[in-house]
DNA sequence: GCTGCCAACCAAAGCGGTTTGAATGGGTCC
DNA sequence: GGACCCATTCAAACCGCTTTGGTTGGCAGC
């Protein structure tokens, strides 16, 4: 069933049908109720190749996954992430494209994405502290939201991001309120913008309270079970070991407290953790008392505001660019308390 | 830069074009090294949405995320799976292409994606035993390809699937081997397909050695870490435990690892473990000598030959569903060990 | 020299919508 | 009664590609 038709079922013309359909206020409340009826009756749906053509559209939003060659990581947020900006864009008309690619060709995928028309916009994912991609995608003039932001990138831009210097800062404090004064942090990836602005608040704590950051207490590396286990299991066997610890993720917090239990040390008691938590669906940390003291903020949620914020700048390319500073909270579980004197 | 316009330039019809581009024979070898020449230095791709039209394809696969109402739970398999089928799809000329909807809202997404045409085929995850789903896609005419088997259902359809089955059952008679008489099955949702069968390989590895399966041994949820720890916890509490269990996914393994270390037990010796592993990134299970003994297999890989399947099947619709059956490794990790006898 | 064939190219008709610009006809206003 | 307006509808162009069904001209065969 297509609209011609139903437009010929119906004595009318394909342009009203259209327009009936389309909520144009140009044609007859009576014929509009008929053309909405007889629609749902034969089950027509506009076609959305024909649709995608005749507006210039795609009703498509892009996401482009990297897998580098050493490295075929998956990011754990992914699902959490898309499933968010998926509820959002649905509900807006727009489905979201998926595609891998080689790190490097991630630019020559961008702009195929743009010459082929494939999608109206497309969610950036990742940045690093300077990353090229942004003042790219400007170039080439394709609407854009980052997950995050590019400290060394100066021109306006549309992001969501939560605020990861206060998060740490926060997180920091509450350790050194405690009475810990010997910090590890493990932290991510420092080429990625989030993992440096979560060192930096950290150390402004550190400062606040007269410590300096010490280099034998910081380990970065990709958020997994192994590098959580790794860079706590090695910290605690210094001769001057820290009493707490801040994980970048839920995930390398576990493998943290593999390597605390693997000591025979215990959580909440000789060693403290605190996580950032993204409230990944399948591994949460919402128990009564929550299992990891955490700065949490939902990577679903995120999702949610960024389709929307894209969807608009699609409708709109020229409106100032949106963004949305999100603030997570710090909820207390049982891995922390007081430190213990020895 | 459109198609037009690059045959303008070039001085020949768009037909001649399309067709040198487009690899057909009945072009001079000259011309279309001119044309592709051409069409690399203008930076010529042609607009998906017209090639879409005028085809009658999408080159878009479809993949449908369910998040029923009660169950905000993302599938912590998703984006290994979904990494899997994009880097085959990608390579083939297709995008995928997501929907978010409540679970019972499933089926007319199906019927909205084919009557608007937005996609050529579709990724079906999940099934249960007898799931209606494959009978509709089948009923409104398009190609699909399932992640897993329905029991219930007959009539022959295309599948990739793990030998759940045989992997449980390895499992099983591998904890049987070491002595272990007493064996938690810490489950998936059993209105699950692959968690039914993974039931029934335990049960016939049971019986093969003369034992009954005992109820009380028996957990089935979500698998979750949490879910995982509750289930282990509450059966190690017994006063007859289980001296070994047998864990649905990594995850749940986990949460089983933290209530044995609770309970002041060691994995590998009071209390064997296995899981079932999908391989994914960010929770790899591939140390020199593995965390957990676990039957393997990759759902990343699934996710490729569903892609092939798929494609496969978009370009020749009639032909017979292909299928594969996957089987999954048994590795050994450091989580098994003989039977402690007290 | 005529016919037939083949290699190479092209005009035009879709694909199924949206949108522009115009037509129709009844009612209002002077 | 004629001019004008407005509400409603429609014909046709267009989006940019693919594909059908030609056309053209050179060459072999007789």
């Amino acid at each position: 069933m297509n609209l011609k038709e139903l437009s010929y079922r119906l004595g009318l013309s394909p342009t009203t049908v259209s327009r009936a359909l389309g909520g144009y206020p140009e044609v007859n409340v009576e014929t509009r109720l008929r053309v909405s009826d007889a629609a749902l009756k034969f089950g027509y749906q506009p076609n959305r190749r024909a649709r995608a053509l005749a507006t210039g559209r795609s009703f498509n939003i892009g996401h482009v996954l990297t897998a580098s060659n050493k490295n075929q990581l998956v990011n754990p947020i992914f699902g959490d992430f898309v499933a968010g900006i998926t509820e959002t864009s649905g509900a807006l008309g727009y489905s979201l494209s998926l595609t891998v690619t080689e790190a490097d060709l991630e630019e020559s995928v961008f702009r195929r994405l743009k010459s082929e028309g494939a999608v109206d916009g497309i969610v950036l994912q990742a940045p690093r502290m300077n990353d090229g991609r942004i003042d790219l995608l400007r170039k080439i003039g394709m609407p854009f939201v980052v997950h995050g932001r590019a400290t060394s990138v100066v021109t306006p831009y549309a992001w969501v991001d939560v605020n990861n210097k206060r998060a740490f800062e926060r997180a920091a404090l509450f350790l050194l309120d405690l009475g810990h004064e010997k910090i590890g942090l493990v932290n991510g990836d420092e080429t990625m913008d989030f993992a440096y602005r979560r060192r930096v608040g950290f150390e402004s704590a550190l400062a606040a309270r007269g410590f300096a950051p010490r280099p034998e207490y910081l380990s970065r590396g990709e958020m997994t079970e192994g590098n959580g286990y790794e860079a706590v299991r090695r910290m605690l066997e210094r001769p001057d070991p820290p009493t707490a610890f801040l994980l970048s993720s839920v995930i390398s917090a576990i493998g943290a407290r593999r390597a605390v239990q693997e000591a025979g040390l215990t959580l909440g008691g000789e060693v403290s953790l605190i996580a950032y938590d993204d409230d990944l669906s399948y591994l949460s940390n919402r128990q009564d008392v929550p299992m990891f003291t955490a700065v949490r903020s939902s990577v679903r949620e995120a999702g949610r505001q960024i389709a929307q914020i894209l969807v608009d700048q699609i409708a709109a390319p020229n409106g100032a660019p949106q963004h949305a500073l999100l603030e997570a909270e710090l909820v207390v579980g049982t891995s922390t308390g007081p430190v213990m004197r020895s």
